[in-house]
DNA sequence: AAGTTTCGTTAGCTAAGCTAAATAAATGGA
DNA sequence: TCCATTTATTTAGCTTAGCTAACGAAACTT
């Protein structure tokens, strides 16, 4: 399942077809975020709060319909989320002054802090793995996680 | 907590440090699979579904238990889903010769077929935004998609 | 033979996605 | 102006997928 990876310099590496890549994306992201799940809980934080979160965090304040159009989800399961959230005291809720209709959602401090843990938790093993690979692996990885980024934001994926 | 790094080739792409990697797999890793699912239902297959699927098509027959633990899950999610693939007679279950508290699990022919029309209905958009890509952006994510299993193959991962 | 472990299932809970329909506000055309 | 339409969000209710706890049956161990 896993192929080795041929040193970069001498030999021409054994180049992936379009599928093969495409296959070997979706399982490693499959499997990576399974992983990565398991320690969600700690936090008191779930998958797609703290995704959303996030969005608030290093985005800033905005309505709820633009967040859910950045998390990809129908506005009610952003509002769902969102409501969870404000119980928890880790957004708030108020009325655009300028359209009454729309709701403005910010993240509170408790909620930037959490996030923050949050993150340290999921990410840290993540990143301890990552960094003890050689730094051309890791040259590699970080071209190649935007280009990941960029294929996941493509609108030619639909 | 972002770290400058020195250049140490000005022809290099700016390196992120672990911790931006990891960030960018994570949200890239979500971003993905969001888009991807939302396919998933044209193929009558859920995700899950076809990722337990497809390791009974490639992985050959086993038990439910083993299947569980390649699929990272508690033994009554598999239980639940084999339920419902055998009910849409994707797999069958028979009791194991040898221990009769055991169930072997396999995939159907349906099931085989079913599970390769899905896969292309899911890869095929993936695919083809890969393979417009230029031949060495598709060289790097090549080495990077087989590191990203890898990766999340890892023990040190927890 | 009795107790323990293992495999799978059932029951019941939670989270997160969806659509359809309700509410409320803004917009726009006659 | 007023009525219709569109837009933003919420509510209600469904589905899928994860979990733990508790159970039965079979297989080990002592």
């Amino acid at each position: 399942m896993v192929k080795k990876i041929p040193a970069r310099d001498k030999a021409l590496p054994p180049k992936l077809t379009a599928r093969e890549i495409a296959e070997q994306l979706h399982s490693g992201s499959i499997r990576l975020l399974r992983r990565l799940r398991k320690t969600d809980d700690v936090a008191g934080l779930t998958g797609p709060q703290a995704s959303a979160l996030s969005v608030l965090v290093f985005g800033g304040a905005m309505p709820l319909g633009k967040l859910a159009a950045a998390e990809q989800v129908q506005a009610p399961t952003m509002s769902r989320l969102i409501k969870e959230m404000e119980g928890l005291q880790l957004v708030t809720r108020r009325k655009d002054r300028d359209d009454a209709r729309s709701v403005q959602v910010d993240a509170t401090k408790k909620g930037r802090h959490l996030l923050m843990q949050a993150r340290d938790r999921r990410l840290g093993r993540l990143e301890a793995v990552i960094s003890k690979s050689p730094p051309e692996r890791q040259r590699i990885l970080s071209e190649a996680a935007a280009m990941l980024l960029e294929i996941a934001e493509s609108k030619e994926l639909g």
